[in-house]
DNA sequence: GTTGGTACCTA
DNA sequence: GTAGGTACCAACG
């Protein structure tokens, strides 16, 4: 490649010493006459963001040609965002040379201690220049010149000109350039910088930034500075005498070392002054129009399909065809999901041009504060009660909210400014510990405005805070609910409703989609595997930013979604009328638990040990020598290789495959006794140990964690232990259920939903011969079986009715040939001619996959029956057979996911009836939801829970502004018993 | 100590 | 053929 001629430009000659005497300074101009009306002039540090996102992404983003792309994705994305904050119409993107500058010339020393570049990020460069000039941003290279001074010099005479300008870089010494019109923005960090930033951080004016920097020196830029003056004194003495010169002539009072050497290194000031100094007067030959952004999308998106193609950068490449694909709302650094904006985008937002942010153009920098006395406590008590919203994180000593314990809490009540209130923080020879404010006192104080439904609390994963407050009789989400001024809301779940593909939906995941943004990671403060401590082991001022950052990146986040949920009805009802009431509930289940028989389990597991053990023994026997029954690996060469037993396969990685349905087919004593030794092992280690193990001590109760922001479909998924796997198809998997118990008085109830996935295919496809058979009320499967066969459902065969069945589960699923027949045992020919047959009595349901696989590639997504977007990233993906899993997911999605709306719908609908039964919902398996019911109720809360789940689309939906007219009837199947395999 | 592969439990 | 979670082994650092 070969750099492009967009912006040519004369050398500077390396040997031209600038003029540092005349040399004007951006940090003191008179801004008076700039106009902050106009877009700012965005000036960016190419080099910095280079050097920054090579170090900080994974060297793993590569194209398949094996070239590293990790410094080309973070550039990029560094530019769209910077863009995309300020809608310059003016700009240029700045980079080094290699050859050498004045500085070089100068010194020796300069940038000398620097290692020469990666051969991998060496290849980058051509490539970032070449995205740089596609996207029709000026590119500036100077030979003899670096990049700070480029930008030094269009920044001066930008303000000259009367524009404010925008630096993008991180370079702290950069910061010699702020002034009220001039700010700094890292746009991989998001950090903004301007005037009173650098007050804040180093306790100087940004005018004094050369004078602070030629004091203490600068090690990576090879600036010596003057020994035993470091960052403390140089602000000193830079506060008392306000520059180096007035320093100079009262040198004779300044004591010690510094005053000493202040003298003895005077002749080395000027110099390292002058190697500190930016550039401002650099001869540029470019006037303000030559830095004009070229908005014509066309002009250069060929350019930019070529680049994202050798590249590889999919997502990019595709939105460049489907500019308002939804998928394409932002960006990631780090995601290879994610999709950047395509060039028409960029244009078109720059078109609009309306300059949102001059208030963010002056932003301070973020404030994180420490709370540690009362009276900033009593402060921050007052912006909370007057707050209409704010974000609360807690930190506690464990992941799991079983056992966690509160160590502090921390507060947002608005962007880039958070508090950290520590509160039992034990780390010995931590001095801030004993300033901690008293636990009890403080939380008396919140509760009040935390239980307040009128302040709105944000928080990520609030479920989670929720449970860990509710340990201090707090109770976080009880009164939660939104209006327009007064916002309440769970970024995880806002996240997940808006696109629960794009991203995982952890904070960190998000801060580096949402906010280009990589955050302080909790292994970066607590260390990582074994030697990794609680949070209340951490040092308190380590973990105020850590806690502040959550904090205030949640309320960043919160803005960007707030903004993203009031342009879509359909995402803001998802989250407020559904997900959060859902959360609410779910935090209920969790902490209510399920009791279980713990003697019974251990009965069991004693039983199965024993059984467990003679299998092995018999197999050892049968072998003629000892081997791990339990290891694949060896299972299948002592059978298929020392036992000489035919019929093995292999897997892909080369081992013979011992599975299940390759062993069925073999005949041979030692395959049975593997297939009962691993039915019992797993029901052991899975479920009779392991529920016993995570049974609390005192309750006997097992509390599961429910993800609500995981799965693709809108599925709830349960963890620590999972309750949604519990056995159930063999009577010895049941024995597991009959541990699942109800106290003395009460009964188990199981209410689960009939064939709510085919009832929403008949619904979703409109087919006249499935609604008929639900309408009917007939055996859908029989019915099925019926209608292709030609036959009377009364004379359907068993077999016909279970080939009917896995059809019917086939179509759920997305359905091939080659599937069915594996599932049914016949040749792919049979099956088909069986699926021909099906469509053929069927023709609405045919039409369904087709026109779903249609609308999948046409728009990027389907949706489920209450409008949630369930987006289908590989539905045009080159490879075949990732693109016709993509096909068969998205025919599946808007049925597995409509199940999964109406289930919470119906949880939601339950729980409003249930208070008055002393009934406790506390289990949701997906279509079955399972409660604790007084003996003496049963039949009176059956029947509110029957109706309730059956009337959800009629009433719970309609009160939440869904309306939705639903082709069959739903039915709802209850039973209950004195445990859980009695109740289904 | 972590990670990938295999197997098997659910709707 | 869809969507999940957990346990175990074996190899890797």
């Amino acid at each position: 490649m070969t750099d492009n001629d967009h912006n040519s430009h004369t050398p500077i000659d390396p040997d031209m010493r600038p003029n540092f005497d005349a040399m004007p300074n951006v940090a003191m101009m008179d801004t008076s006459h700039v106009d902050k009306d106009q877009p700012p002039f965005v000036l960016v540090d190419g080099s910095y963001y280079l050097f920054r996102t090579y170090h900080a992404l994974p060297k793993t983003m590569a194209n398949t040609q094996g070239l590293t792309t990790n410094a080309i994705r973070g550039t990029l994305n560094a530019l769209l965002k910077v863009m995309r904050r300020y809608h310059p119409t003016h700009m240029a993107v700045c980079f080094d040379t290699k050859s050498p500058t004045f500085r070089h010339a100068m010194s020796s020393d300069y940038k000398a201690a620097r290692p020469p570049m990666d051969p991998e990020l060496v290849e980058q460069i051509p490539y970032i220049h070449h995205l740089v000039a596609a996207l029709g941003i000026p590119l500036l290279r100077i030979e003899g010149a670096e990049a700070d001074d480029i930008i030094g010099t269009l920044a001066y005479r930008a303000v000259e000109q009367g524009h404010h300008v925008v630096i993008s870089t991180g370079d702290k010494d950069m910061m010699q350039l702020v002034n009220d019109c001039v700010i700094l923005e890292d746009s991989f960090t998001g950090k903004v910088t301007d005037s009173q930033a650098v007050v804040d951080k180093f306790g100087i004016e940004p005018s004094q930034m050369i004078d602070f920097l030629t004091l203490m020196g600068d090690s990576s830029d090879g600036i010596k500075g003057v020994p035993g003056i470091g960052k403390k004194t140089a602000k000193d003495l830079l506060n008392k005498y306000g520059n180096i010169e007035t320093m100079l002539e009262n040198v004779a009072e300044i004591k010690g070392r510094a005053g000493k050497n202040l003298v003895e290194y005077a002749d080395d000031i000027p110099f390292n002054a002058q190697l500190a100094t930016i550039v401002t007067d650099l001869a540029v030959g470019h006037d303000w129009s030559d830095l004009k952004i070229n908005t014509d999308p066309c002009a250069h998106i060929e350019k930019l399909r070529a680049l994202y193609t050798e590249l590889e950068f999919k997502n990019e490449l595709a939105s460049l065809d489907h500019p308002n694909h939804p998928a394409n709302g932002s960006q990631s650094v780090a995601d290879s999901q994610a999709d950047a904006e395509s060039q028409a985008q960029v244009a078109k937002s720059l078109q609009s041009s309306k300059i949102e942010n001059i208030k963010d153009s002056k932003r301070h920098d973020k404030a994180w504060h420490t709370v540690l006395d009362e009276p900033a406590f009593e402060s921050l008590l007052k912006q909370l009660t007057t707050a209409a919203h704010f974000v609360i994180d807690t930190e506690t000593t464990s992941m799991y909210w079983r056992e966690a314990e509160l160590v502090g809490l921390s507060f947002a009540v608005k962007a880039h400014e958070a508090y950290y209130v520590p509160l039992t923080h034990r780390l010995e020879d931590d001095e801030l510990t004993t300033k901690q404010l008293d636990r009890d006192t403080v939380l008396a104080k919140l509760k009040p405005i935390l239980q307040n439904p009128n302040i709105g609390k944000i928080g990520q994963h609030l479920k989670y805070d929720a449970h860990v407050l509710s340990h201090y009789d707090i109770d976080l989400l009880g009164s939660i609910h939104s209006s327009p001024n007064n916002w309440a809301m769970d970024t995880m779940l806002a996240s997940y409703v808006i696109n629960a593909a794009i991203t995982r939906h952890g904070m960190d995941d998000l801060a580096r989609h949402y906010l280009q943004t990589q955050t302080i990671s909790f292994e970066d403060v607590a260390g990582k595997g074994a030697k990794q401590v609680s949070f209340d082991q951490v040092a308190i001022d380590i973990a105020s930013d850590y806690a502040c950052e959550d904090a205030d990146i949640t309320y960043q986040l919160f803005d960007i979604f707030r903004q993203k949920l009031a342009e879509n009805d359909t995402n803001f009802r998802l989250l407020h009328e559904l997900e959060i009431p859902t959360a609410q509930i779910l935090c209920q289940m969790e902490a209510q638990g399920i009791l279980i028989k713990r003697s019974f389990l251990n009965e069991l597991s004693k039983r199965f040990d024993e059984e467990i053990i003679a299998l092995e023994a018999q197999a050892h026997e049968l072998a003629g020598e000892t081997f791990n029954l339990g290891s694949p690996k060896q299972l299948g060469e002592m059978l298929f290789e020392k036992l000489g037993v035919a019929g093995g396969k292999k897997t892909k990685s080369g081992q013979y495959s011992t599975s299940e349905a390759v062993l069925s087919k073999i005949d041979h004593p030692l395959v049975d006794i593997t297939l009962e030794y691993r039915g019992l092992s797993k029901l052991k280690s899975t479920y009779t140990d392991a529920l016993d193990n995570v049974a609390d001590a005192e309750t006997d109760r097992v509390h599961t964690s429910y993800h609500q922001a995981l799965t693709s479909t809108g599925r709830l998924s349960s963890t620590d232990p999972n309750l949604q796997n519990i056995p159930i198809r063999t009577a010895t998997g049941r024995l597991i259920r009959q541990a699942f118990i109800a106290p003395k008085g009460r009964v188990i109830l199981a209410a689960d939903y009939s064939q709510i996935e085919l009832r929403l295919m008949a619904h979703f496809s409109g087919d006249k011969n499935l609604t008929r058979a639900f309408n009917e009320g007939l055996d859908i499967h029989a019915a099925t079986a019926a209608e292709v066969l030609g036959k009377e459902v009364t004379d359907v065969t068993a077999t016909e009715r279970r080939n009917a069945k896995a059809i019917n589960f086939g179509l759920l699923y997305g359905m091939s040939a080659f599937g069915l027949a594996k599932q049914l045992q016949m040749s792919r020919g049979e099956a088909q001619d069986y699926i021909d047959m099906y469509f053929e009595r069927y023709p609405g349901v045919k039409e369904y996959m087709m026109n779903t696989r249609a609308s999948a590639h046409e728009k990027g997504y389907v949706e489920t029956i209450l409008g949630r977007k369930l987006y289908t990233p590989d539905i045009n993906h080159s490879n075949r057979m990732v693109k016709q899993g993509a096909e068969r997911a998205a025919i599946n999605a808007p049925l597995q996911g409509s199940a999964a709306d109406l289930i919470k719908l119906a949880m939601i609908a339950v729980d409003k009836v249930l208070p008055k039964t002393q009934a406790k919902m506390l289990l949701q398996v997906h279509d079955e939801l399972v409660f604790e019911v007084d003996s003496d109720k049963v039949d009176e809360v059956s029947q509110l829970i029957t109706e309730a789940m059956q009337n959800v689309l009629t009433d719970t939906a309609v009160e939440k502004g869904w309306q939705v007219s639903f082709a069959v009837p739903l039915l709802v199947e209850t039973d209950s018993g004195k445990n859980w395999d009695e109740a289904h």
